[in-house]
DNA sequence: CTTATTGCAAAAGATTTGCACTCCA
DNA sequence: TGGAGTGCAAATCTTTTGCAATAAG
């Protein structure tokens, strides 16, 4: 299956019309290691793509992904916003040490049972596979506990 | 000991030079009980004290106390950020609902839970005073399900 | 066919910045 | 007194929107 298979299947899957644009932007994030700004994406598009992109397009894309929760947004307040390609298969998160800045792996166990609780405790559904954590790592943590 | 003192103490704290500006704006949000926008610390500033405040003094300021944690700083991806006064004795969490744009209030005790079993098992200590959890409220989740 | 989607360009905001002046430490 | 803080207005920058044209189902 191809990856333009993959990114169709899904946007048939929560019901969105399928077209050239969606496509290639999805792809643009499928094929991203890391996360991608609306610009980027978009300049993506302009250099390996045979499908160009408007700008507004591709907000406007992502805001729907988003919606659909197919791609993952987060905002970390400067500057531009990133987007990433969800895979429902493997949800993941973000946790991230503000001293040295590595991303920690957190037991997706522990996330689904704190999405458990909170959904039957505080009748909120929290989207949890693309949690974004801050904090510090073991070895900051001991660090500043020490120091 | 007054509101004033409070946001006094705490500027001296962390070594910031102490104006009537940014007194001000410290105690705008540490009388408000929930979350402000910059546009509407400076309104409350203009109507409630004899300190009227530029809007971009009210930024750089808002800015400076973020980055000495005295003031929490969220981003809701959407319009304005909002900020509020950090307090040690009284964290505050932010669930948003992707759809309708309510706040969510969580019990603080699920958020205690996950941070203990986060520590205990995947050595990462998240900082969960000022969590910001994205997800759908119950009436918008019920919604999506049926529709 | 019917309605959602797109492109373009202009608009809308939110936040930042240059510069001269003011005030805290 | 010196350097940080402030006001004003213009500038920047990201994201949104109106409208006519186009394409999916």
């Amino acid at each position: 299956m191809s990856c333009s298979d993959v990114v169709e299947r899904r946007l048939r899957a929560v019901g969105l019309r399928v077209t050239a644009q969606r496509l290639a932007v999805g792809e643009a994030l499928l094929h991203a290691a890391d996360h991608r700004t609306a610009e980027e994406v978009q300049a993506r598009l302009q250099v390996e793509s045979a499908q160009p992109v408007s700008l507004a397009t591709v907000y406007r894309t992502l805001h729907t992904l988003v919606e659909h929760r197919v791609v993952g947004h987060l905002d970390r307040g400067r500057g531009s916003a990133v987007y990433e390609w969800l895979d429902p298969q493997h949800p993941h998160h973000h946790a991230l040490c503000v001293d040295c800045g590595v991303e920690v792996e957190i037991a997706p166990r522990l996330l689904e049972r704190f999405g458990r609780a909170v959904m039957a405790e505080s009748r909120f559904t929290p989207f949890l596979d693309h949690l974004a954590l801050v904090g510090r790592c073991a070895a900051c943590e001991a660090q500043t506990r020490s120091g």
